[in-house]
DNA sequence: AGCAACATGTAACGAGTTACATGATTTA
DNA sequence: TAAATCATGTAACTCGTTACATGTTGCT
C-alpha cells in the first residue's frame, strides 16, 4: 500500500487537494519513486477518510477538496517509515531494459547502451547546476522533497552512466581467450 | 507490459520453464529491475503462446513445459529494447521511503537514514569482493545477465549510500540563519 | 466569448498479490 | 517413507491504467 503513504508523506507538509497530490507525482516523485495518476488517488483519499487518516479540512471553489493528515494517519505514516517491509517492491523499467541488453546482438546492445549514457549525461547537465545552487544558496538548510530527490536524480544519474560505461567498455574488449 | 518483455529477455538466453522463469524473478531480477510470482508468469506465457511469441519446446517429468523463443517473440523483445517509451515504469517503495525522511522529526529520521546507510553499506561490502573476482576471472569476457545486475546493484547501492551520508551530513547541520 | 487551467469523479479493463489446490520426483 | 523440491495451475481480491464524463474559475 505505498500509494498511501505516498499521500501520507506528502500531506506530513501541509493540507492539499487530490489535485494538489496528483501534480506532486508528475515531478520528481513519479520520476524516481512511486507514479501515480488521479484516477487512483481520488479513491484513495477516499478510502483514508473513511478510515480516519486524512480529513476534509477545507472546501473550495470547484468542489476542490483539501484535505489534511490526523494523528491517525501521521502514526500510520511513522509506522510505514520506522518499519520497512523484508521484500520492497521495485518495478523499474530502465533497469529491466539495462539488465536485458545481454539479449541483443552486440551492436543492437552497444546502441542501447550508449543512448542510455547519453540521456545519463544530459540529466546530468541538468541537474548538477541546480543542485549546486541549491547548495550555494543554503548550505546548511532544512530537507525539503525537492531537495532529496534531486541529489537522488542526481547520484542516480551518474551512477547508470558509469554503469553504462562500464557495460560498453566491456562489449568493446571482445572475448581473445577460447 | 514489461512482464512480457522480461520473459522474452530471458528466454533469450535459452529454453526455459515457467518455474525455471519465476526463480529468475527471486535473484536480482526481482532485487533491482521487476518482481513477478509464479501465478502471474504462468498465465502470462500461456497467452505469449497463443500469440506466437513463444513456443512449449519440451514436455518433462511433473507436466514441466520448457518455453522458446520464436521469431516473432526476439522481434518484439528488439522493438521493445530499442524504442524505449517516454514514460518509464517507475515503482519502488525504498526510494519512495528515502524521500518522505522529510516528514519525520530529525531524531527518526536520522535513524532511518542511518539504517539505509547501514544497509547499503553491508550490501556493497557483500558484492564488491564478487565483482572483483569476476573481474579477474574473466576482464573482456561477455556479459550476462548476472554481471550486469551486480555491477548495477554495486554502483547503486555507493550512491544510495553516499545519498544518505549527504542526507544526514545536511540534517546534522541546524538552520543557524533565521 | 473563448481558452487554459482547475477540479473531481466513474467504468472497464488489465496487471499483480494472496490464498487455495494438487500432484510428481528426488533425496536422505 | 518422509521431507524437500519440482511443477503447474485457479479464484478472489486489490492496485493501476485508459477512456469517458462533467462542470467551474480565471484570464485575455
Amino acid at each position: 500500500m505505498s500509494l498511501r503513504h505516498a499521500l501520507l508523506g506528502l500531506l506530513a507538509d501541509g493540507p492539499a487537494s487530490g489535485y494538489d497530490l496528483t501534480r506532486r507525482f508528475a515531478g520528481d516523485l513519479g520520476r524516481y519513486a512511486w507514479q501515480a495518476g488521479h484516477t487512483r488517488i481520488y479513491p484513495e483519499l477516499v478510502k483514508m477518510a473513511e478510515q480516519g487518516l486524512v480529513v476534509v479540512d477545507e472546501t473550495g471553489p470547484r468542489g476542490r477538496k483539501s484535505y489534511a493528515l490526523t494523528d491517525d494517519g501521521r502514526a500510520e505514516l511513522r509506522t510505514w517509515m520506522l518499519h520497512p517491509p523484508d521484500q520492497a517492491v521495485v518495478r523499474n523499467e530502465t533497469v529491466l531494459r539495462m539488465f536485458l541488453v545481454q539479449a541483443l546482438d552486440p551492436p543492437d546492445a552497444r546502441g542501447v547502451l550508449e543512448a542510455i549514457a547519453d540521456h545519463c549525461a544530459q540529466e546530468i547537465a541538468r541537474l548538477r547546476p541546480v543542485m549546486h545552487e541549491l547548495d550555494a544558496d543554503d548550505p546548511g538548510g532544512p530537507l525539503p522533497f525537492g531537495r532529496l530527490a534531486g541529489e537522488y536524480g542526481l547520484r542516480q544519474y551518474e551512477a547508470v552512466h558509469g554503469w553504462a560505461l562500464w557495460s560498453l567498455e566491456r562489449l568493446r574488449a571482445p572475448t581473445t581467450a577460447g
